[in-house]
DNA sequence: CCATCGATTCCGTTTTTTGGAACTCCAGAT
DNA sequence: ATCTGGAGTTCCAAAAAACGGAATCGATGG
């Protein structure tokens, strides 16, 4: 069974494909931890070598993303680093307006719920706002889930043409996450067709084993245009129960509607030189 | 006349020696934008040609630190980016308490002053405030300037070893930033002794015109460390003759030794494995 | 059905990264 | 004063990644 694909920090803490992510990691590595750092301390706590680590760090300091403290031998976040942090969350409206519509939503409902979308041929967690009730599945956004038993990810696919549908599934059989997961194709089409009908998805315990799930999609906010975004709610299978799920269609619905009306009302793009 | 060397954004703004810091400009410009960007405007606002950027905003999305929005042609920030963003700004008390003392100095004495350091065989600036009088030079954090024209320059150059001073000046003659920049070496030998002496340097217009600045040195946390930061103040000549500036400076050194107090508070250091 | 425009992929060339080994620098011990 | 050990730094040739012009894809709209 595959749990949600996370990073796993083991001992190497600073992971990457590519050695500008590995710069990334290590900039969240620093600007995680309110000390300071000796190279010597990072080599460690990385498991990077010395001589890359000191090529980094040099690099980073030569952009102002971090800068060197007291006697030299240590580093810390450097005003850029720092700058852009504030920048990043002065101007992000549009991420804030989605997360309060969750927060709202979720206090309506009294479970956890994301904004997710298709990436990579996987439903990705955008953002996620937890109940706080007691028992709750820990989940973050950024994680990834597939899509065949996932109700976010059925919504995505009853949207899509069969064409589509096929090159995304065709490819490998559908992996049995828990004893409850659809692993037929055709008995999947068949769900999906309801999906599309019903406008909305379910997860009864497919992926993980207690966890019951909802999703509608997110409607575009243009005609023509595609909004490829779901909202979603998760809980414990204890607490709902079909009927309580159905309950609380409208509200999600409703949270979904409140997305749109975001996109239009800042229509996201067209930054076109006003020349 | 050599002005603060800053990055200047003429066409292409997302600039960068390597491609790594190529890439941190491009999150710098997609974050400091409240909207969100398609490729076609990003490739028209940076210059990048079109595929380069595809592969970055590709390479930026897998890591999470951008995502596509809307209808898959669109760009904004990523959970990951964001998280980093929060966690930067929870886990700074270091610069934020350095901050603090700086914005108290700046409310006591009237004028600008800045956190600076070493960097590179520059000043750097590490941190700055400005004062609220209409009348003032604005430069930002990050900015840098010579050694030898400056007030944390001249303190810098005062605590070295003449060795050390020789391998910083001797390579270029020293370049007259206004016509009372100090450029003879023997000239500069002296006043660095008064500075050493008296524990503060002085720029009288010599890196700026109508620039007067004070900067003192911040002691060491510990006996045998070394702080390379000083505290600077700076204003219009108009507003800061001799006398004044010196009476300013036993509050400069207060805020001096209160950044000492800091270091020692959270040594900043000794992040050994509790093994 | 074709034309158009933006997004995407290809791939040989160019640039950058990599990291073991060797070296420097400094502090504390001899 | 010299030695010693550990951190930080530099070197450099092999290996990996980025580059970007040209070709291709794909959707829109004529």
């Amino acid at each position: 069974m595959k749990l949600v694909s996370q990073r796993v920090a083991e001992h190497a803490e600073v992971q990457g494909d590519t050695p500008a992510l590995r710069l990334v990691s290590l900039l969240e590595h620093v600007a995680s931890r309110d000390q300071l750092h000796t190279l010597q301390g990072l080599a460690e706590a990385t498991g990077l070598p010395k001589p890359t680590l000191h090529r980094m760090l040099q690099q980073l300091e030569a952009a102002g993303l971090l800068q060197r403290e007291g006697d030299g031998r240590h580093w810390g976040t450097g005003s850029r680093l720092r700058r852009l942090a504030e920048n990043l969350l002065l101007n992000s409206s549009l991420h804030a307006a989605r997360h309060q519509v969750l927060r709202r939503l979720v206090d309506e409902v009294g479970e956890s719920c994301n904004i997710t979308a298709m990436s990579g041929g996987e439903v990705l967690y955008l953002d996620r706002v937890e109940t706080a009730a007691p028992l709750r599945f820990y989940l973050q956004p950024g994680s990834r889930v597939p899509v065949h038993c996932s109700a976010s990810g059925k919504v995505f696919l009853s949207q899509m043409t069969p064409a589509q549908r096929q090159r995304l599934l065709g490819a490998t059989p559908l992996e049995a996450c828990t004893p409850r997961t659809t692993t037929d194709l055709a008995a999947l089409e068949q769900e999906l067709r309801r999906v599309k009908t019903e406008g909305c998805g379910f997860d009864h315990e497919e992926f993980l084993p207690g966890l019951t799930c909802a999703a509608v999609p997110v409607p575009a906010a243009e005609p023509k245009g595609r909004s490829s975004l779901c909202i979603a709610l998760q809980g414990p299978t204890m607490r709902l129960n079909r009927d309580k799920l159905q309950a609380l269609l409208p509200a999600l619905r409703a949270a979904a509607q409140a997305l749109t009306r975001l996109e239009e009302g800042a229509p996201a793009s067209e930054q076109r030189k006003t020349s």
